[in-house]
DNA sequence: GTCTATATCAAGATAGAC
DNA sequence: GTCTATCTTGATATAGAC
């Protein structure tokens, strides 16, 4: 195992409070508005200080999708290995409930899907592409195993089946039904979840 | 019927060609990303002109949610008196496809779940407020008739079905699909029409 | 690396002439 | 009502001292 000086530790714990604020006011206020000042605000320290760790604000919603990436990847990873969800369909399910639950605690950062700046940010970003690209991988996978054991429906293509469980973890629906106030949160996921996989329709 | 006078009619005129590139560019770009100049460009006159016909950016907004609702509302009575359409469940689906279809014509326009301001604004807007209510409310029944007729899923509440109809109108997925370029835009309707009132599972 | 103070700029809104 | 020119503000980003 690597040996990492003091320094290095305490760099590393500084940028990880940086990105957890960030990831808090994306989930909060979405990506345009969410001001860099805030950002520091929330962390303690000052602005120009921010930009010494990350470039731009681009840079600041990067990494707090990189982090919510590698938190759905070991969610993958853990539900690959439980024997309670050997089939692929449950998995599937349990990671959409997974990144529902993220969103009704507040901890979903949600970025503009039309924001152009941001998007050339983060796909000339390696490390958010390649973790995107391998969770892509894995549910395409879950996916077309699902499709073959005839738990899916195997019309859909699959990455049409992927697109519409991605939209999941970040569907306004579920701020919708929390704002209303009528329903706990446990029974608003079941119920977006049943509307997901079974549909609407009787 | 009323006279109008010659003015009124080009002010009208005026006005509505503004709500047209108000309502274009919301779509291309979104509210914040949409600036008043753009909006005064397009429409061919001077930023101040604007401002002599509506108060405020928000208020641009405004008037370019109710001319959708209103063609939602224009879409609502036609399904009623279609005898195509007869059963509840077959006019939702039609709804839905139509919003789809506006989506993918790149004329719904799309506000940020989260702006106060404007979320302040339209709540404030009697004329807005009352279309989505007329238009919740014949909704509302038409879900009602569904479940009770055992065609739609009579466990959900019927809010959660009419959120989750709204919802589709401005479905991220209709867009990757575009952008992906793979499938012509009738096809992307159909599957995700599909997976709404089908659901994902098997 | 952290701070205070400031440069820079984009964008909403307005003044005032016609 | 329309225009040009301007005001004002809020926010990204940086300079420069420590």
């Amino acid at each position: 195992m690597t040996r990492v000086s003091f320094k290095t530790q305490m760099l590393r714990a500084r940028e990880e409070a940086i990105v957890a604020a960030v990831n808090r006011l994306l989930a909060e206020k979405g990506f345009d508005a969410m001001t860099v000042d805030a950002v520091a605000a929330e962390v303690g320290i000052a602005k120009a200080s921010l930009y010494k760790h990350f470039d731009s604000k681009e840079a600041l919603a990067a990494a707090a999708m990189i982090g919510v990436l590698d938190r759905a990847l070991a969610q993958v990873e853990m539900l690959a290995r439980d024997p309670a969800h050997a089939h692929e369909l449950d998995r599937l399910k349990a990671l959409a409930r997974w990144a529902m639950q993220v969103q009704l605690a507040g901890e979903m950062p949600s970025l503009p899907a039309q924001n152009s700046t941001l998007r050339a940010a983060l796909v000339a970003n390696k490390a958010y592409v390649d973790r995107l690209m391998q969770l892509s991988d894995l549910l395409g996978a879950w996916i077309v195993a699902g499709q073959q054991a005839g738990r899916l429906d195997a019309t859909l293509p699959p990455e049409v089946v992927l697109y519409t469980l991605f939209a999941k973890a970040c569907d306004p629906v579920l701020g919708l039904l929390k704002a209303g106030g009528n329903y706990p949160d446990e029974q608003i996921i079941e119920m977006l979840l049943a509307t997901c996989f079974r549909g609407l329709e009787r």
